[in-house]
DNA sequence: ACGGTTTAAGTAAACGTTTAAGCAAATAAA
DNA sequence: TTTATTTGCTTAAACGTTTACTTAAACCGT
């Protein structure tokens, strides 16, 4: 078998060899009828046989357009985020693109940061999850301007006239709570993080109209703002909460905040869901096996994901899609566990 | 203040406004003292005004180099990966580098696949953890042929000569089936996946050293292998397995084996720790709120991840690190909880 | 005043593609 | 037969940088 060069093999390499011009070589290798049929086998061939790859940049330069997309969003080691990422990967791996993966760590100053370097032309468009603290969308406008389209999935910017993909998040606190109340419960807490807020304000919002229409008065202190990491702080928090509030159900609006709150509770000797019952929005497998198993609100991260991709790349490949009338709505899925179990 | 213009600004455009040369811009942008500093001020100064952002394409053409580097994995949904993962970007993000993700889903086909591509020069450098089918590390050696440096992490590649970051597999399976043993156990089967040649042996090894060590025959039939997935079949297979083998300790070598684990005692109402104690190699939070708490082997993701990208970058950097020099084992912890607590 | 060095620029080629435009030969249409 | 069209290929410019090389002026020592 005929070895690859070890230096380099490019376009010239093979129009060299084949006695064409790169024209030619380019054309082949693209399909174009601009070629006869038996020299497009032998360009084929002839790049097959010395491992020919096309250099990407040079590619990229002349069609100004770079098969790459940017995943942007707060942080990945959270089930929800990487379950998502899993979902854009099954497109993004099937379109022959590569994913540019970019971490906010929530904080706006990297979001901007990064928009500002993507205004180069670095990628094709943008999937994202906006940080907690980003207010300013200056940085999102302008990339959107500039014409590289925007897909928000689950913490939207509604300010961005562009494709979102969201879940349910009114109604699944309204189911969460709901069914904490037929459970029950009379005094509900509400355990959130700073920022977000449009989902904020959307699970609050289902929380709400959850006690009004049970007739139970919502009080301001109800809900708690922890800080948007897991640590010994946010326990000792929460911990200050419970045993001052003394509610005897909790809804936990993201994942970490589950094992604060199952902590939080050990250390406070409250027994769940005796005491206190606790429900999650959360995507991890864990849940079932925890002690108690944890009621959650599963949420559609896969499929958030793979829709967003689907929208981006439709429009990418210039399907009649017109992104700011994309505003689609995934379901999430109360999955009851023994950590809202009525007590006896 | 200046407004941007919506077309395109690249040097040229720099170039007409100062009226200098396109070579003046790119010299006074990198900072070379071939320009006088009245000069790059005003250059750096109209480049700031206008929002000049360079296009990393061209520059990459140019200088063959890209700036990029590629992170390829097994998966993304597991915590061990994304912890890694935020390692690597701690140093990616301060070296102003970009991080091109890449999912095998444990494929060496799609493994292969991704590698040629990269040998278009897309990137400076690939961190990595390989599949756990690969066998065959042809794409590999030819990559680094090419001169593209690699640094493994934790499914490390033997036979290729470069950085690998591991931990103590050996030894932590040897401390935690120590530990199982002086629990009680008599009778401890090893949970494993398909493939993973370099880890499967380790962890097997420090496995049947601890054996021997205690005096325990080791015997085939209680090391199983599940598939990497976690379903419903593999519960059933290991309940089969618990179920024949009668096994009084479990190792569990991958995160989602814990919850695989713990359904499946549930299902034969087998008590942990009661009638068979767990440990698992896993770095969810979760652990400490399991039913009951569970005990695992804490493998230092982040710092894994961190230590690969540092010596990736500071050979990119060309600072004298000779990569097939560094193979580094950073300490995994075992701790300790009430999934291993001796019975009464 | 003269050669030599330093300073601050500019010129132009190169990186590897893609593609508009051109052209000769073959084929079809008249 | 002549004229149009198609086929199959080539030429050359362009994408936006970087950089080796050139140049012109200024400065400096003798």
């Amino acid at each position: 078998m005929a070895e690859a060069k070890s230096n380099k093999v490019n376009m010239k390499t093979l129009a060299k060899v084949l006695n064409v011009s790169i024209a030619t070589i380019s054309k082949a290798l693209r399909d174009s009828h601009d070629i006869g049929e038996e020299t497009k086998q032998r360009v084929i061939e002839t790049a097959k046989l010395l491992h020919y790859v096309p250099n990407p940049y040079a590619s990229s330069l002349r069609k100004r357009s770079s098969n790459t997309i940017a995943i942007i969003i707060p942080e990945i080691a959270d089930s929800f985020f990487s379950q998502a990422i899993n979902g854009i990967e099954s497109i993004v791996g099937q379109e022959k693109y590569h994913a540019l993966i970019y971490l906010t760590h929530d904080s706006y100053e990297r979001e901007a940061q990064m928009f500002a370097d993507l205004s180069s032309g670095r990628v094709d468009g943008v999937i994202m999850s906006v940080a907690s603290n980003t207010k300013e969308i200056r940085h999102i406008q302008e990339l959107q301007q500039a014409g590289v389209p925007i897909v928000f999935f689950d913490r939207v910017c509604e300010d961005i006239p562009t494709a979102k993909i969201k879940t349910d998040d009114f109604n699944s606190a309204y189911m969460a709570t709901k069914h904490l109340l037929e459970q029950g419960c009379k005094n509900i807490s509400l355990v959130t993080i700073e920022g977000y807020p449009s989902i904020l304000q959307a699970r609050e919002g289902g929380y709400k109209k959850a006690l009004t229409e049970h007739q139970v008065k919502h009080k301001e202190q109800n809900i708690i703002s922890c800080s948007n990491k897991y640590n010994q702080e946010n326990i000792a928090f929460l911990k200050e909460h419970i045993d001052k509030i003394k509610p005897d159900g909790i809804i936990a609006t993201v994942e970490h905040l589950a094992t604060t709150t199952y902590l939080a509770c050990e250390e406070l000797k409250l027994n769940i869901p005796n005491d206190i019952k606790v429900v999650c929005f959360t995507n991890q497998i864990t849940a079932a096996i925890l002690n108690p198993p944890l009621t959650t609100v599963l949420q559609p991260a896969y499929d958030m994901g793979r829709k967003a991709a689907e929208l981006l790349f439709g429009h990418l490949a210039g399907k009649p899609i017109q992104l700011e009338k994309e505003n689609i709505t995934l379901p999430s899925k109360l999955v009851v566990r023994d950590s809202t179990r009525a007590g006896d």
